[in-house]
DNA sequence: TGAAAATATGACAAATACGTGACATCGATG
DNA sequence: CATCGATGTCACGTATTTGTCATATTTTCA
């Protein structure tokens, strides 16, 4: 669930911070640049997940933009929304042509924008298809977001099924608890270490007495799943 | 009077959007795709009632496709139409001979696609190809589109219909609001995740204390439709 | 053996996620 | 134009999840 990183590309500051507030409220991080050099180069740099594109804007529009940044190898795949004022037929044909993904007139509101961000992103972001794993008769499929133990479903909280898929996912292996929670909860939180212990200990629980030596406490260390004693 | 599904495939994003919003207007349900593995992959996974295929895309082209389309069980009934930047008659031939049901040159208009995209499905469906599908006494059948418990009507309104006959295709999956708005609703509508909640809601309600343990809450992603607890 | 250190466990309050009923809107129908 | 059904949102209640603490228990090693 790590956040996607959006840059915003307007030469009208308050346009820019509008819609950095409204993605920043959404969960998304967001990048700046008011004109189409900087903006290219903070995509080579950050690679951002999108960019938001104003279409007109001083020196290289951002249609413009739009074409040099599909035409290059590192930002061809980069997904682009075009803002604009008009609502002109022959500008939305243009800029999809340009190599857009979708295409927003101002104005709109902060959710509409949101949501048409998100239906590009997950466009662009093809379902993985994970493949179930099975160690000793307990059995993670992500397909179907259940964890078995030979056959009859175990109950297990949200956090204690990613712990356990990142486990079953690397075995054999002693992890820190600041590695976990890097990992398991994703980078940029803020959370005590010894909340992992808490949740190890629920992920035990989960598991019942079957499948509890599976996850081993490494002292001095921190944790590891491992079919071995 | 259920809208047809068609699958665009094409790798310019911008001819994908022309089309996509000719059919639309059309009352047709779209979905798209940008390359022959996705396509396929969509092929399978939505049986789209019908498939528009542009003949040269990088990687498997779309004359490829269609061979393989036809070649599958699975799809080998599916309708396809190609398309083609030039009009040359060997590729005509070359196309109507890998299976393709009729074959549009570019550049067409959107009421010449609309049109032939009717004759062909006109041709290609005698009335239900689709099979019902049958659940513990719960049945759904898309030749009546009718829903049925034990043999006694269930009433359902069309989202709940749509939904219920996504998760039936769909079983032991887990589906986040997202996914199923892209599925059930149809790829860039602008729906609240929650809607999603409320359909499900009504969608238990219509199935009644009998088959409501069927649609299943899987907390923190999304729901899911298993026979399994 | 007796601290000291590290980990396990139970309990909580706050934050989240989900369920549910109500409501406004919109298009079809009469 | 009034009505009805379908739909998308909201607001609020309830249930679950989560991060922390305080308190056991276990392990380590002088």
């Amino acid at each position: 669930m790590s956040s996607k990183t959006v840059l915003i590309v307007d030469d009208e500051p308050s346009i820019r911070e509008m819609i950095a507030v409204a993605l920043e409220m959404a969960d998304y991080r967001v990048l700046e640049a008011d004109n189409a050099q900087s903006a290219h180069a903070m995509a080579l740099d950050h690679k951002p997940d999108l960019m938001l594109l104003d279409w007109m804007m001083p020196g290289t529009s951002g249609i413009e933009l739009a074409r040099r940044l599909k035409r290059e190898e590192a930002t061809a795949e980069m997904p682009i929304i075009l803002l604009t004022a008009k609502g002109e037929e022959d500008n939305k044909v243009q800029g999809l042509e340009a190599g857009a993904d979708d295409y927003i007139t101002k104005p709109f509101s902060p959710r509409e924008l949101v949501a048409r961000l998100k239906a590009v992103l997950r466009r662009a972001t093809p379902p993985g298809i994970e493949e179930a794993v099975e160690v000793e008769g307990l059995k993670l499929d992500p397909a179907s977001h259940r964890v078995t133990s030979h056959g009859s479903a175990l109950e297990i909280g949200p956090t204690e099924y990613r712990l356990l898929q990142f486990f079953m996912t690397h075995q054999e292996r002693a992890y820190t608890r600041s590695q976990l929670l890097d990992q398991v909860w994703g980078g940029n939180v803020y959370v005590e270490e010894r909340t992992v212990d808490v949740h190890i200990r629920r992920l035990r629980k989960s598991l019942g007495e079957k499948h509890q030596h599976l996850i081993q406490t490494v002292r001095g260390t921190g944790y590891r799943f491992s079919i071995r004693e």
